[in-house]
Formats: C-alpha cells, structure tokens, sequence
DNA sequence: ATTTACGTTGACGTTAACGTAAACTTAAAT
DNA sequence: ATTTAAGTTTACGTTAACGTCAACGTAAAT
C-alpha cells in the first residue's frame, strides 16, 4: 500500500483546474470540500484533488452542486451497516440511470447532426 | 411531401413537456421560438415542437438556453451563400466536439460507479 | 348575462453559482 | 524592517432561468 501525500495550496488547485480560488472555497462552503487547515491555511490532499475533478465533471455534465455533492457523499467510506450500504448501492443504480439517459440525448442530437449536414452538404451543391 | 399541419396552444404544450406556459412564453422572449398568432393567442406548429424538445434535450445535458438559441438557429434554413453554409458546418461540427467531450465524462462516471459499486459489495461481504 | 377556462402582458421575486471588493493576517524576500 | 505575495473572512453584487402575482381580454358553456 503506497500513499499518495502530495500537498495543494489552494491556487495550485485553481491554476490545474482553471478555476479561481473563491470558487474552491465556495464549494467548500457547500459541503463539497473538507481540507485540511494549517493555521489559517487551507491544504488540500489527492482526494480533495479527485473530488474537485468529480465536481468540475459533473459540471461540464449539467449536475449541480447538490448532485456532485450527494455523489461525494457516497464515495466516502462512512458506512458501516448493511442497510447504509443496501442505500449506497440504490444511489448508485440512479446515477447510472442518469447517465445512461444523458448519454441516449447525446446520440439522438448526434444523429440529429448528421443529418443537418447531409442537408446543408445538398444544399451547397445546388448551388 | 406531405405536410403536417397539427397545431398546438401553449397549455397543449405545456402538457405534453411537463413545463409551464411561462417557461415556454420566456423561451419565446430569449428569441428560442416565434409561434404565430391568432389575434393574441399564440398557435404552435409542428416545427415548434421539435424546436422545444430540443430545447429540453439541450437542458438535460446542461447546455444553457444561449447554446440552443445557436443549435436552432443552425437548424435554421435561413441561409443561401456558400460562406454561410461553411459557417454552419463549422458549427455542426463544434457542437459534436463538445457532445463527444461529454460523452467521454460519462464513460469516465459510469467506469467510476462501476469500481465503487464493486468496493462496496467487497465491504458488505466482510461483515 | 355571467361564470368558467384559457389566454395575454407587465413587473417584481427567487435560487444557484459564483464575482468582486474591502479589510485583515502571515510568511517569505529584499 | 518593510515590501511583496498569498491567504483569510465578510458582505454585497450579478446572471440565468424561470416563479409568482396582478390586471386584463376573450370565447365557450350554463
């Protein structure tokens, strides 16, 4: 078991993900972070790394904070009984769910794609 | 060629996509539709129709209403010059990308599930 | 004639997801 | 010792995408 403990600043974050620092902290505020603190300082660890990648995921997927953020919840180990994990795996049937719908709406708009520029293809050898 | 002439009111539609008139009504004033009219009532065609679907397709993969404005313009046959037509498929061919990009995240989720369902299942084993 | 149902146009309110600015602290560099 | 750079909290501002009235028009049903 080897372990990962590379260190972030919080605009070493915001530079990778090309997000601004109040950003991260705004998430945080919404329960979607918990870094460590130095002092004052915020430190953040490779699964606060992972977690801000989920989050920007989502985000590029249409999900808001309060979708990423039942998804953070439920990819941290704070289970312990059976009927906590019978739930974890329900959350994770509807997010599949989710994502399999999302994904049939991307191939019809493809489909619909195609078939525009057949069209205008046509129409520009009318011409 | 024949032509469909169904006709909807905006309750019908409303209906049909589970939206309120407002939504739709405000749809109409960010430019997303333009129904005829009847004296004041607005009067729905077919092309309307597809027009808003796409619009909640757009929604539901988090494009914003600026975004569908563009796809449907595209759709638009307005167009009747060859530098016209080439900016359409530059379009087109912009939208795929970005279609493609979020096909690829939803891969990289549902790949994500897939381990975390496994891990759990693990874990309920041992108890 | 008057409910009733459906439509219309303002206009102000609301929520999510940050942006922006002020006022302050802390650590490193000169 | 004091700039300089990065960080902090607090608070108000902004934008997109509608929601929620209010006040009114119109057409069909009783």
């Amino acid at each position: 078991m080897t372990k990962n403990d590379t260190i972030y600043t919080i605009s070493d974050l915001a530079q990778r993900f090309d997000i601004t620092t109040r950003t991260i902290r705004f998430y945080e505020s919404e329960g979607l972070l918990s870094p460590e603190r130095v002092g004052q300082k915020r430190l953040y660890s490779p699964r606060d790394y992972t977690t801000l990648k989920l989050i920007l995921r989502g985000k590029r997927l249409g999900w808001s904070l309060a979708e990423s953020r039942e998804l953070i919840q439920m990819y941290n180990p704070a289970q312990n009984n059976q009927a906590q994990y019978q739930k974890v795996l329900e959350r994770v049937q509807e997010s599949r769910e989710r994502l399999q719908h999302q994904l049939n709406d991307i191939q019809v708009m493809m489909l619909e794609l195609d078939e525009h520029e057949d069209q205008v293809r046509q129409a520009m050898q009318k011409t």
